[in-house]
DNA sequence: GCCGTTTTCGGCCCGACTGTTTTCAGTCG
């Protein structure tokens, strides 16, 4: 691998990547995920360099929307490079100048304008603007002045007297400082939404119950479904602000109270193993819709409905949209247009509601949905699922009642094939005697179908860990990579290209294998197993398990694009797991999923007869 | 750097809080 100056997040130290002298050098496409690390990475060294601030967000905002494109910048580049920039320029937020650095890039593996930046910005100063509490001003003195450049040099600086004497560096702002560092050596990523959610709730429920509140909503990318969380952020309307704000600063696992003001507080919290910031907003109960629009965000997403305001003559904040452009509005007694809830904003901007999980910033304004997305109550099967057979907690009868008890009409039983050896994965003798288990449980029960299925390992070559005659024996077979998750994109792509195509394959499961903040798992051509999955009438799967949601959001997206079909299910090893749904909910929501897209919602017949075709 | 049904130049969203300041800059979301 030879892309010079653009990190890649994957592989670098697979044996053989590395071309030798005798080997001509082979590039393989650039992702675009690296095309939007290498904007990201050139926004903040502009930051750093204290460029003009509109230059910095233009190249954030190139990068945003790379990073959640369905299809291949290498396709397209690829595709005709001649036009290949007009048609770069056709993207939103993307012009002549972004559009002629991304053909660079994908035509000789480099971007002089990132190379120039990377040069001129030391690595760890990133970190150190990462640190809260530090922008990029104090970042850029601390540079300039004591040519501090990374996080310990910072520490190894921060008690000097020349420290102190930098502008605006005062005892409470150092002591803020060495706490920071302190606190995200502890949590260096977002939390994942599995863990963050639980949290929320409890606290949600807490602050409705506590007296004089009128209304409490979480907002914020909790609202949004994101698939990891930066901090929690609550919404309260209350005749008595002060005892809620009282209560919020002394909540339990709070750690350290950030700010405490009459309208806003802020507070870390630590709960088990999460620590996490959380902030609360003391809202007017009559523009609670605007302020709960204003903290659900996205960022970008408000700062469109703030421009569309404005070309209509209003102004948008948290406490409303107003009629004319005067500053503050809500200071003069003016009488907002609509603020009490979301619906009346939406429509009076001309727009549809939008659902929280779809106000990502990009075309959901210009492109409002028409269809009504997937909710859970959508969901009537759950098509992957462990019994103790392989390394599950239930039996197949206990997996029924689970399913029973959610008023699904169907359930499989899916346990792991035989190279899983450390799920107890079934051999071919055992997997018969597994069914026959099944099949005779489904005798019995008559209100749900039980099926006969198996989690079969793709192997590293794309062949099945069964051979075909067993696998016919099964009612629904759920495909997934487990091992050799480090493999290059070329071999992955060839690998799941191979199980979609198998005629006995139903479904991918978790078809990336990524764990969130833990493993990045396949890096295949994305694009490629949409077109064949849909081709094949192979489903491939959302998984909600909330360590997993892979397919991720951008995926679903792209897969329903091309016309794939789309299975969620939990991979559920105890009952507790039955509840990971909502996750995977929230993430399809987030794609834009129908619920005619995704298998699980169908009828029983229907899904029945679509998992029986081709066999 | 991007963008255009007031525009190809001159704009570019809005407010709260803290800490360091003597009226506000920086940071955050």
């Amino acid at each position: 691998m030879v892309l010079v100056g653009v990190s890649r997040g994957h592989n670098t130290d697979h044996a053989g990547d590395q071309p030798t002298r005798d080997q001509p050098v082979t590039r393989q496409p650039v992702t675009n995920d690296e095309v939007a690390r290498a904007f990201a990475d050139m926004a903040t060294a502009l930051e750093l360099l204290g460029a003009n601030r509109f230059r910095t967000a233009s190249n954030s905002r190139v990068a945003r929307e790379i990073r959640d494109m369905t299809t291949n910048l290498a396709d397209l580049v690829n595709e005709d490079p001649a036009t290949a920039v007009a048609r770069l320029c056709a993207l939103p937020g993307i012009g002549k100048g972004s559009a002629e650095k991304i053909v660079e890039l994908m035509e000789t593996g480099a971007m002089n304008e990132h190379q120039k930046l990377m040069a001129e910005v030391p690595r760890g100063l990133f970190d150190v603007l990462d640190v809260p509490g530090i922008g990029p001003k104090a970042a850029r003195v601390m540079w300039q002045e004591l040519e501090i450049e990374s996080v310990d040099d910072l520490m190894a600086q921060i008690d000097t007297e020349a420290f102190r004497a930098l502008p605006r560096m005062g005892e409470k702002t150092i002591a803020n400082i060495k706490e920071a560092v302190a606190f995200r050596a502890q949590t260096a990523s977002r939390t994942p939404i599995g863990q963050a959610l639980p949290i929320a709730r409890e606290i949600h429920e807490a602050l409705a119950a506590l007296p004089g509140v009128e209304r409490a909503a979480y907002a914020g990318s909790l609202r949004r479904g994101e698939e990891t969380i930066g901090d929690l952020d609550f919404l309260v309307s209350s005749s008595e602000p002060e005892a809620v704000a009282e209560f919020f600063v002394n909540a339990e696992g709070v750690t350290k109270v950030l700010a405490h003001g009459a309208t806003k507080c802020s507070v870390r919290l630590e709960r088990g193993r999460v620590a996490i910031q959380a902030d609360l907003r003391l809202v007017p109960l009559e523009a609670f819709g605007a302020a709960l629009m204003y903290f659900t965000g996205s960022k970008e997403h408000n700062v469109r409905m703030r421009e569309r305001s404005i070309k209509r003559g209003m102004r948008l904040n948290e406490y409303g949209l107003f009629e004319g452009n005067e500053e503050r509005p809500q200071d003069l007694g003016k009488a907002p247009v609509a603020a009490a809830d979301e619906e009346a904003i939406y429509a009076a901007l001309e727009l549809p509601f939008i659902p929280p999980e779809l106000r990502q910033g990009h075309a959901e304004l210009d492109q409002p949905p028409t269809a009504r997305l997937i909710e859970l109550n959508d969901i009537k099967a759950e098509l992957h699922a462990h019994t103790v057979a392989s390394d599950g907690s239930m039996s197949i009868e206990e997996l029924a009642q689970c399913a029973r008890n959610r008023g699904y009409h169907t359930i499989a039983v899916t346990d792991h094939s035989v190279s899983q050896v450390i799920a107890n994965g079934l051999d071919a003798d055992r997997l018969r005697d597994h069914v026959d288990a099944v099949r005779a449980v489904a005798a019995r029960i008559e209100d749900i179908s039980v099926l006969a299925g198996s989690e079969v390992d793709i192997l590293a070559d794309g062949s099945l860990d069964y051979d075909d005659e067993i696998l016919a024996l099964l009612d629904v077979v759920v495909a997934s990579p487990h091992a050799a998750l480090r493999q290059d994109p070329e071999a992955a792509t060839a690998r799941l290209l191979k199980a979609i195509a198998h005629p006995l394959v139903r479904i991918i499961g978790h078809p990336t294998g990524r764990l969130i903040n833990r493993r990045e798992g396949l890096s295949p051509d994305m694009s490629a197993l949409y077109r064949a999955a849909a081709e094949h009438d192979t489903a491939l799967e959302l998984n909600a398990n909330s360590q997993r949601l892979d397919l991720r959001d951008r995926h679903v997206r792209g897969a329903r694009e091309q016309g794939c079909a789309i299975a969620l299910d939990t991979d559920a090893h105890r009952e507790e797991n039955f509840d990971q749904l909502v996750y995977g909910v929230l993430t399809a929501r987030r794609a834009g999923l129908e619920p005619e897209g995704c298998i699980n919602t169908w009828p029983a017949e229907k899904l029945h007869t679509w998992l029986r075709a081709g066999r």
